[in-house]
DNA sequence: TTCTCGTTTCCTGTTT
DNA sequence: AAAACAGGAAACGAGA
C-alpha cells in the first residue's frame, strides 16, 4: 500500500482505510453532494475502514441519514468491487479492529444478512438502533416485538431507495407488510394504528437472541 | 427460458 | 374528511 497522492487510499481496499481517510472519504461526499455536515456527528464518523465495510445500507442510512447514508453505501459498494479483492461484503469473521478509534459502541448483531434484504428485515435494522434511526420507528413493547411507524412516508421513502424505487409510500409498503401476517412473519395488532408486531417467523430482534447483553 | 418468491401497484371497501 | 387498514388481483424483477 505504497502511497502519494493526497487520496491515494480510493484506489485500495476500503477495509485498509484508517480512521482518516474514512473521514476523508466522508467528507468527499459531504462536499460531493452539498450536504449539510452540521446534522452530522463526528463520533459517528470515527471509524477504521474495517468497521465502515461490516455497516449495511440499513446501518449506513441509520447513521448518516437517508441521503448522505445512500450515496455513502452506493459508492462503498462501488469501493468495495473495484478494490475489495473476491468478497462480495466482509469477512464475518474479521477478528475486528476495536482501535480506540473505532467507535466504542459499534457492536452490530451479527444477523446473517443475505443479499437483497426483505422489507421486514429492513424494518427491523431500523428498530434495532433506536437512538441512531432519527426518529423514523420506535418500539412500543421491546420484549414483545411490538413496534410503530412513527415517519411512515420517511420509512417507505427509506425503502425505495433501497430498492431503487422513487415512488415506494407507506400505502405500498404496508401492503407488503400484511402479506406477512399469513407467513407470521408479521402479527396483527388491531386498533392501533401503525403498530405491528413481530411474529414467530421473524428473528434477529430479540435482545436474548441476539446476545446485545440485557 | 420458465418458474417461484417477495414484493409493487392498483383498487374498492371499511374503519378510525 | 383524511389517513389507515383490508385484501383480491395482476404485474414485476431477481434469482434458481
Amino acid at each position: 500500500m505504497c502511497g502519494t497522492a493526497l487520496s491515494w487510499y480510493r484506489q485500495v481496499n476500503p477495509q485498509c482505510w484508517t480512521s482518516e481517510h474514512v473521514l476523508e472519504w466522508i467528507s468527499d461526499h459531504v462536499d460531493r453532494i452539498k450536504f449539510d455536515a452540521s446534522t452530522l456527528t463526528l463520533d459517528y464518523c470515527t471509524m477504521d475502514g474495517a468497521t465502515l465495510c461490516q455497516m449495511n445500507h440499513d446501518q449506513m442510512i441509520s447513521i448518516f441519514g437517508p441521503q448522505l447514508g445512500l450515496h455513502l453505501h452506493q459508492s462503498l459498494q462501488e469501493h468495495k468491487t473495484k478494490y475489495g479483492g473476491m468478497f462480495g461484503f466482509p469477512n464475518p469473521s474479521s477478528p475486528e479492529s476495536r482501535s480506540s478509534d473505532s467507535d466504542p459502541e459499534f457492536s452490530y448483531p451479527q444477523i446473517s444478512t443475505p443479499r437483497g434484504t426483505h422489507l421486514w428485515e429492513f424494518i427491523r435494522d431500523i428498530l434495532i438502533h433506536p437512538e441512531r434511526n432519527q426518529g423514523l420507528m420506535k418500539w412500543e413493547d421491546r420484549r414483545e416485538g411490538i413496534f410503530k411507524f412513527l415517519k411512515s412516508e420517511a420509512v417507505a421513502q427509506m425503502w425505495g431507495q433501497k430498492k431503487k424505487n422513487s415512488s415506494m409510500t407507506y400505502e405500498k409498503l404496508s401492503r407488503a407488510m400484511r402479506y406477512y401476517y399469513k407467513r407470521e412473519i408479521l402479527e396483527r395488532v388491531d386498533g392501533r394504528r401503525l403498530v405491528y408486531k413481530f411474529g414467530k417467523n421473524s428473528s434477529g430482534w430479540k435482545t436474548e437472541e441476539v446476545g446485545m447483553g440485557m
